[in-house]
RNA sequence: GCACCCGUAGCUCAGCUGGAUAGAGCGCUGCCCUCCGAAGGCAGAGGCCAGGGGUUCGAAUCCCUUCGGGUGCGCCA
């Protein structure tokens, strides 16, 4: 099967808002993989729309800033001085053949300059967080290959594509909105509300179009099944993707398309202030320098991902049972902490493994076994409903389950793992401990979250 | 106006796809501990599951509807 996810444009750093598509993607494949899919991950790179055009431009401003002129950005281009570094090394490359030259000459080498660079530092905001893609699928490359034209012959064939006029919004209807003649794919045939334009009225492609070809490619490559992973605010495209999947499969490759809500930045409680000068923004590469990779990725999996979420900085670096990272590291750090211990006392692996588990039979135990045995029913259901957020909310309440048998512990020396007086008790006792931390170390794995043994 | 998502404790959120007295964390109240296995522990109060209707032996869960919030809605990607 396919999970798409990220795909970003690329021209710029990725924020935290594609953090959030990016940690959920990653898990969800991980969780997938885990339930016996074979998965591939992929980002699909918009490098063919005018978006990349802009990318050039504000590039090419950079670069005769290397050159020592003092340029000013014009408005509508990107300002953001992460391009920076990319005009000096366009000077180290190309010297100063592209200066003062027609734009036509220069824009698709700085084009396509500008976007490798891009993609070369999205693909380093990724490993910062711990997400490594199978494949970069390019839309240009798509393109070039006459897959647009391919795929909307396909529909074509099935009597999908025809010319009309749709009708105007209700409500809010636009004030320069006439009707116009287009190019539309017959949508509502496969469920959606209207149809939908695959060519503008000048005769170019809509942006739907090359995710028409893209998502044909996918079907062609034969997946069983196809899961998109979209920001909320695609959620539009929904409906008109799975008419597309359904329309080109013969209804045989289902897509499940997951949307990702926004994330609001907390410090303290308070809303985080962002400055509303474009190209200043919370970046991916901001959050993991200050929280490390395996607080956000767990921080943001322990909310659904269709519900917004708040994202507290200080909070997500307590060390305290509020902060849930903390807490489940915590507890694999104590099982692990008492299997040291009873290594020490020589009782190890082939000891736990043939031990007789019959003796466990006070109720702290007994709540801790069911507890663990939970986990395979609850790992199928989470892959099934593709839902990793699942995990974490069990790892979390399997957590809890064992920090109050610890501390019960305290009281009654028969929940101890290690006894005094009782050794031969000890191999089922620390086969107890070595379940939970099996489960925390596999779940937490699966999020993509570093299962630690020991607190420091 | 239409579509999708959301509405569960004071707050932030779970709720195993229709099952028994609806759960957790924080906050609040009250005890205990602050020595041995960590950076505390135990208990309690607090819910018309937004409102209404329906399906069902049974609904927070499925259907319809109202209200409230978010996102999106041809020639932007």
């Amino acid at each position: 099967m396919n999970v798409e996810y990220v795909s970003a444009n690329p021209t710029g750093p990725l924020h935290v808002g594609h953090a959030r598509g990016a940690i959920f993607g990653d898990a969800l494949a991980a969780l997938l993989e885990f339930a016996g899919w074979d998965v591939t991950r992929e980002y699909y790179i918009n490098d063919a729309g005018a978006q990349v055009d802009v990318l050039a431009r504000s590039a090419h401003f950079r670069y005769q800033e290397a050159h020592g002129r003092a340029v000013e950005i014009a408005p509508g281009l990107y300002p953001g001085d992460y391009l920076a570094p990319v005009g000096v090394a366009m000077k180290a490359v190309f010297g100063d053949t592209l200066l003062d030259r027609p734009e036509a000459e220069w824009l698709p080498v700085v084009r396509e300059f500008a976007i490798t660079a891009m993609m070369a530092m999205i693909r380093e905001d990724l490993a910062a967080l711990g997400v490594t893609m199978d494949r970069f699928q390019s839309e240009a490359a798509l393109a070039a290959q006459g897959k647009v034209e391919a795929a909307l012959a396909r529909l074509s064939e099935q009597g999908l594509i025809y010319q009309g006029v749709l009708e105007p919004p209700k409500g809010k209807t636009p004030e320069d909105w006439e009707p116009r003649e287009q190019t539309l794919f017959r949508s509502t045939a496969y469920g959606d509300d209207v149809d939908r334009p695959v060519k503008k009225s000048d005769g170019g492609w809509t942006y739907f179009a090359p995710d028409i070809a893209y998502h044909f490619d996918k079907v062609s490559r034969g997946y069983d099944l196809l899961i998109d992973v979209f920001g909320a605010d695609h959620g539009g495209y929904v409906s008109r993707m799975k008419a597309v999947v359904a329309a080109l499969s013969e209804r045989k490759t289902p897509l499940d398309v997951k949307l990702v809500q926004l994330v609001k930045l907390f410090r303290n409680g308070e809303p985080f202030k962002m400055s509303k000068r474009a190209g200043d923004f919370v970046t991916l590469r901001d959050l993991v320098d200050q929280v490390g990779p395996d607080v956000a990725r767990f921080t943001m999996l322990m909310r659904k991902n269709d519900a917004p979420l708040d994202f507290d900085f200080a909070k997500a670096l307590e060390q305290s049972k509020d902060n849930a990272v903390w807490y489940v590291q915590y507890a694999n750090a104590r099982a692990h902490s008492v299997l040291r211990s009873g290594a020490e006392a020589g009782i190890g692996e082939a000891e736990i493994g043939a031990a007789d588990l019959s003796s466990l039979t006070h109720e702290g135990w007994i709540d801790i076994a069911k507890k663990v045995a939970e986990w395979p029913r609850l790992m199928e259901m989470a892959a099934e409903s593709h839902e990793p957020h699942r995990v974490a909310f069990y790892l979390f309440d399997l957590a809890g389950a064992f920090h109050a048998l610890w501390n019960r512990a305290r009281e009654e020396e028969a929940l101890r793992f290690l006894q005094a007086g009782d050794e031969a008790g000890a191999p089922a006792r620390l086969a107890m401990a070595k379940a939970v931390s099996v489960a925390i170390s596999a779940g937490l794995g699966i999020l993509g979250v570093t299962p630690v043994t020991e607190m420091r």
